[in-house]
This record gives C-alpha cells, sequence and structure tokens, in this order.
DNA sequence: TAGATTGTTAATCGATTAACAATC
DNA sequence: TAGATTGTTAATCGATTAACAATC
C-alpha cells in the first residue's frame, strides 16, 4: 500500500483528508480541486497534492479530484474497506466508553471483546451486546479468536504486562491509554492517547496565551 | 512564560519531559544529565536541551539537571502549578469517563461541574461529588462561576454551537472530543482529542506493516 | 584545578511551500 | 482547442542534530 516510508506528519494527516472528503461526499459534492480543499481545511494545496501523491495520483489535470473516489482510495489506504476487530482491556469508564462508541462501528472497527480483571466488573453486561470476560481467559480467547487490534485502557501499572501478554498472543496492533510508553517488537505498532498529556498541551496554551489569569 | 512563540513540537513533548521526570522523582533520582535522559526516554541529547532552553537555562555545566526542580519549572511552563477548573459538556459515557478520571485531580486540574441537555441525564449522581446539570443551565453557571475551561464531550453536530455559547460566557480553553474543527477567536485555545482519527492512524499502521492481513 | 555537562551556535536534515511543465 | 489543475521538481523554511566554547 505505502511504498516508502510515509512521514507521521502526512499519516496523522490523513484521517483528517478523510473526515472531510465525507462530509464533501455527504453534502453532495462530486468533484474538488487542491485549492478548494485547502481553502476549506486551512492548508495548502500544496501540501494537500504532496500528502495524496505520497499513495499515488488519484487526481486529474484540469478537472481536480473526484470525492467519492478520493474518500474511497483514503479509506483503503487507512486500511478502514475491511472490517477490522479489536478488543478492549479494561471495563472502567473510559474502557467502557470506547466500547460504546458508535462512531467507531461506522468506520469498520468492531469490539468484539471486554476484559477486566476486577471481580466486580466481570460479568458486567454493556449493553452493546458484550460482557465484560475475566482478563485471566485473555489468552483462550485470542486462541479461539485471532484479533490483532486491541486497546489497553487500565492503570500504567498493569500496562505493559498486559501489553506482553496481547503481543504473545499475536495482537500486532495497540490503542494505548495507559500513561506509559509500551516497548513492543517492530511488528508490533503502537497508537498512543494520553490524555492527561493532552489536557497539559491545553493548559499551556491556555496559561501562554492568558498570563496574567489567575 | 513563553517568550517567543514556541513550536507545537515542542510543546508537544513537554508533558512527556514532565512525566519521566517525574517517575525520576518517585525513585528517588536527584540529578540526571541530559544524556542519560535522552537513553530513557529515546531522543537525543541535544533535543532535550534545546528544548528546554527556550524556556530558560535549567541545568548547570558539569552537573546536569535536578530532577525535582526540573519537574517543578516544566510544571510552571505547562500552567499546572496552580488549581486548573474545568467543566464537562456531555454525559455521555466519554464525559463521563473524563470526569471520572483520578488522574487529572493530581495534576491539579479539577472538574467542577457537568452539562448534558438530555433529559434522562440531567440529575444524575455521577459519584464523585458531581450531578449532571441541564445544559440550558450552561450560561447561569458560568456567570456565577467564571470557569476558564471546558471539555466537550458531545456529537459533532451539536459542539459548534455549544463552542460558541462557551466563548460567549468567557471559557478561553476548549478540550474538544467533537470530530469537528471548531473556529474559535483568537484569544481561545483548542485542544482536540479525535479518538476516531487516532484509531484510525493505527489502522494504517497495522495495515502498512502487515499488508497480508485479512 | 580538571572533568563533566550545559547553553548555544552551526550544520544537517526533512517537511512545507512555490513554481511550472505535463496533461486532461 | 484553451483553460484548468494536477503531479512533480525546485526553493524555502523550520526543526533536529552535531559541535564546541563557556562554565560549574
Amino acid at each position: 500500500m505505502a511504498e516508502k516510508s510515509i512521514s507521521s506528519a502526512v499519516i496523522h494527516r490523513l484521517p483528517r483528508y478523510y473526515r472531510y472528503l465525507g462530509e464533501l461526499k455527504e453534502n453532495g459534492v462530486e468533484r474538488i480541486s487542491s485549492a478548494e480543499l485547502s481553502q476549506i481545511m486551512s492548508v495548502t494545496a500544496s501540501q494537500i497534492r504532496q500528502d495524496l501523491n505520497h499513495f499515488g495520483g488519484f487526481g486529474q489535470q484540469g478537472y481536480g479530484y473526484n470525492v467519492a473516489y478520493l474518500y474511497t482510495e483514503i479509506g483503503k489506504i487507512l486500511g478502514i474497506d475491511r472490517r477490522n476487530d479489536l478488543i478492549v482491556i479494561g471495563a472502567g469508564n473510559l474502557g467502557r466508553a470506547i466500547a460504546n462508541y458508535g462512531n467507531f462501528e461506522r468506520r469498520g472497527f468492531h469490539i468484539v471483546a471486554m476484559f477486566d480483571r476486577r471481580a466486580d466488573l466481570i460479568g458486567m453486561d454493556l449493553g452493546n451486546g458484550l460482557t465484560v470476560r475475566n482478563a485471566a481467559d485473555l489468552e483462550q480467547y485470542l486462541a479461539e479468536h485471532p484479533v490483532r487490534m486491541a486497546a489497553i485502557a487500565i492503570p500504567k501499572t498493569g500496562a505493559p504486562e498486559v501489553a506482553e501478554r496481547l503481543i504473545k498472543s499475536g495482537v500486532k496492533a495497540i490503542w494505548n491509554f495507559a500513561h506509559i510508553d509500551l516497548e513492543v517488537p517492530d511488528d508490533v505498532v503502537v497508537e498512543n492517547v494520553h490524555l492527561s498529556e493532552s489536557l497539559m498541551e491545553l493548559s499551556y496554551k491556555y496559561h501562554s496565551r492568558h498570563p496574567e489569569a489567575e
């Protein structure tokens, strides 16, 4: 799919292109030029064309880009042109929020199981067809259902051990919500969501813009 | 606090420095050189020194950095050396996850109110001393409690209107979980957490590393 | 003092933007 | 065909890394 190695800045922008193209498509827009899209998205037209051309020529000179086609192609690049199953480790507030987040299903992400080690959570019905499983049964589950993606939504102390168990059971992609940098083999990918750090960034921006506050 | 304008790459790394320094401090480490820290964090020593020197000289030649001091100073830069109040709009799964997330409190972030417009959620006890308020009372609450930070955890359709109301009532920092790019005045800062896009990035990484899969 | 390590300047690298020939 | 707009090369900008004089 990807030819050489694509910079993380480009990868980070792809879902945003996808979101805007999806909206254009819904609004019945058939074609768009990089110049028009650049205005809507507040980026340069050059950047759009450069980014897309990492993956192929999706446009046509003199015409621009077909919205529906480009939307589909970016979906393929992102790997969401298919069903992607994932399991969630941690049935706390955050884990349940992830499990109940309808938006993912729309993108082809299906949460197929949820695990926790807390006795008071095991067996809990999540109202979306899922019941919290015992984390002790993780290996057995993955042996029977070879899922390759997992979200880790547990406190950081337990995260490295869980990550290791997941990887040993064949998980190749970890969506990590724990406040720790996981060390993983080369063939395993990690995407971090560090909420505390995101909030600190907001705090920095706020206080540097408003130095007088409090 | 910040002299010129600091690049977002630097700002993004600050909370990570803060996290590692906090761990070193807890482990009783008194001093550390940029070379040692660079090894632990898998970055270059040059980058650490460059980053820190955007904000001042926190080290000492021949000695390195005092861990506790640097930790405190980065905390000041991030604006978390004080209490930061915030309100949460949206008492769905994600809003409740944010509201119950103990880690923020430790960093001085206090969630002081929670709002929703859904009748079945208004009045709900969140078990952390908060009760879900009626979103219609947002303006009145902010008039009485001039909070400057707010998290938006509602579907994207309602987000622009809510953001506008927040800003009109004096909110200056928005932690945005809705899948939309908010347009805000110059004196208002936004930090986005786009979970769907994060998951798509994970999907991209996974499928480009494992092109054979499914 | 001598050794260590910073703060900072210079060199390199990569990403973004501009320009334009190719082409629909 | 002529006009429009891409794909792509070249120029610029900014961020990262290297180097080293300053100094604790």
